[in-house]
DNA sequence: AAACTTAGTTTATTGGATAGACAAACTAAG
DNA sequence: CTTAGTTTGTCTATCCAATAAACTAAGTTT
């Protein structure tokens, strides 16, 4: 019972997987067409496809185009047949979306987080969700999950130890949220969340190794290995905001010095753009883009040792794409150019052959829609299972 | 035909994997003990130990002791029906070991690689694979594949492409060595072959996610991430020797500054040696043993800057263990102290709980191990998708 | 010696994939 | 409008691996 064997149902399981997955990417196809795509024999693909449509999970859409010989018969993923919830908990708001099987947004949500103690914020997060699942349609599968990306350190049983900027410690959101929705329910960090986001809706569609920067107050990552989320051994992977890149610089609450976010994040911004009279990121963008040379030069220093650390992670990951992501790519216009110029400078010249540096295409949706994703995800798995 | 479906044989094949696993691991043990704990059925076990018994990978070995009832037949692994060969091609030596499919080293032999240009040096490694050949004993599968872990960079088709230490670029070592031998070969860089070597024979025996930190001349790393190499895009990943910890110190040939491989591995510490007089390695591990302070000084420091980039390491990763290997695990006595003292100070407290810093418990032998490992899981991936 | 236990094999059954035959539905050429 | 050829999708018989259950083999315990 501690290996899992294999047998025919894992092979159905398999199958069905690929089956369907042909159905999600390739828009509409005809069931002649998987099986010459995939392998699977005509018969196996008939067979499935009668599965999945009785799953609710598929349907025909009419006849296609034929080249001298019968029409096929198009099939489409229904992607209304349930949907996913997917939060975005910042440190001084809510983002919450409800999305389709396929993740088209159908109702959002943002609000302001007023008092961020745990127990009124979590408060305020069930509303948020009932809302959202109020707004669902009727559908077969109804609400599949709940996913919630969090700024803060996650273990694996989804309680989160510790985050720092909410000043919350150990709040068990996993089971305090299954326990009031009877829902599956992920939680995750943000910065994991976000590259989720990415990369299945993002600048990373089907990038397999890439490194999701999420620039924000802080600096976190979320890394995706061989098209997987790597998660280390606790669940907490890719803190690298807390990647020394100073070794001698200055001290960090973290017990380390010289750590990457205490440069290249947006407090690291502000704390030095108050001398100019400046509170926060919004007008110091506004400044930038009138072409005030004290801010761009700000916005050039930030830039370089965002490249610092990119280039980093370039030479420790070799991945395809880096995406900054979060509150600063929003300065994209103003750092891109000295962040690709430091990376080429210090990143291992083999390594540059191929990386990407890009940035968020979701913008400040990456993070929620990789909750949404983690939730749809999760769907998928259960209903292959059976 | 671009997917691999799911049919018979490849349940078979997970099936076969499972139970050759419990052969492999579990020492002697019979039938019964193997389907109760896979949860394999009585006869599938009996069927598919009959096809490891007719593929010479197994045999029975007597009877065990019965609890009062029939005796079991104890099965064993047949460790001697194939070898292979792991070579560590290092920048002034070559090392190399004929082993059994176990891993257990049946002949050795060092060199010291007198001319270093490609052509002289692949005549001299072919010379002493073939010297290894000649040492195995007869057997059913003969010589498996070879495996060679090499100072630098090698792309996925098994070219070097570049070996500063070695002065070499663009070596297609992978088809010398397949014409030559016409044998299964796998080229890696010396840091993944010696992750592997420790994760399979050495101090991280079955740890899933570790990082091997080979310092020696530089400082390579290997990633093992979920019980897999992971190797980047490009099959190059883990140049955490020129991670930068010093955004601002030494410019290092890389084109970066600061490299942790400047201030952590051998050659930063000769370069401090050369004022006291010290020439090498071995003269400063004497000195230090004779108890003289300003080599232990010396060695402080290097300890020091190791624990800063395995600070980093942990806070990137995750990871159950770090292990650090090659050359500069001799100085164990007088580093590890300050190692482990300097991580604690630096890496974040949650990640902290779980992992450990450890020894390569292989010494010289983690590259040479990994590299004939490769052979031998290559060897066993081409007998289970029989 | 009888009753019980455990190991491993044999037998019949199940369920999924497959090749190949086939029917349905179409295009195109004469 | 007929006929030949093409493509789609289903049906049927077969194969194969895993399995449960019966069974044989070989012990131990009372």
């Amino acid at each position: 019972m501690t290996t899992p064997t294999g047998d025919q149902a894992l092979i159905k399981r398999i199958n069905t997987a690929i089956v369907l997955e042909f159905i999600l990417r390739g828009a509409p196809l005809s069931r002649a067409q998987i099986s010459e795509q995939s392998g699977l024999n005509k018969a196996t693909v008939s067979s499935l496809v009668q599965d999945l449509i009785d799953g609710s999970l598929v349907k025909e859409t009419g006849t296609g185009q034929s080249s001298g010989g019968r029409k096929p018969v198009m099939l489409e993923f229904i992607a209304t047949s349930g949907y996913a919830i997917g939060i975005d908990l910042g440190v001084n708001y809510i983002r919450g979306a409800l999305t389709d099987l396929r993740g088209g947004i159908v109702a959002e949500r943002t609000s302001s987080l007023r008092h961020p103690e745990p127990e009124a914020a979590v408060e305020q997060l069930c509303n948020c969700i009932e809302a959202l699942m109020a707004e669902a349609p009727a559908s077969s599968y109804g609400i599949v999950g709940i996913g919630v990306g969090v700024p803060g350190l996650v273990d694996d049983n989804g309680t989160i130890l510790f985050a720092p900027n909410l000043k919350w410690r150990d709040v068990p959101l996993l089971r305090l949220l299954t326990e009031r929705f009877a829902l599956p329910v992920t939680i995750d960090n943000e910065a994991n969340m976000g590259a989720l986001g990415e990369q299945k809706y993002g600048a990373g569609r089907s990038i397999s190794n890439l490194v999701y920067a999420s620039v924000g107050i802080g600096i976190g990552t979320g890394l995706i290995l061989n098209k997987t989320l790597y998660k280390g051994t606790s669940g907490y992977s890719g803190e690298m905001g807390h990647l020394s890149i100073e070794a001698h610089g200055k001290s960090c609450t973290c017990g380390n010095r010289g750590c990457w976010e205490m440069y290249a994040s947006e407090q690291a911004l502000l704390e030095q753009a108050s001398s100019l009279g400046f509170e926060d990121l919004e007008s110091l963008l506004a400044a930038a883009a009138e072409g005030r040379q004290d801010v761009l030069a700000l916005f050039s220093g930030i830039g370089e040792y965002l490249g610092v650390g990119i280039a980093n992670i370039v030479n420790v990951f070799n991945p395809d794409a880096v995406i900054i992501g979060n509150r600063m790519s929003q300065a994209r216009p103003w750092i891109e150019g000295i962040v690709r110029q430091t990376v080429t400078q210090r990143a291992l010249g083999f390594h540059l052959r191929k990386v990407q540096i890009l940035f968020a295409e979701l913008g400040e949706r990456s993070s929620m829609m990789g909750a949404a994703e983690m939730a749809i995800a999760g769907f998928f798995s259960r209903v292959k299972a059976t």
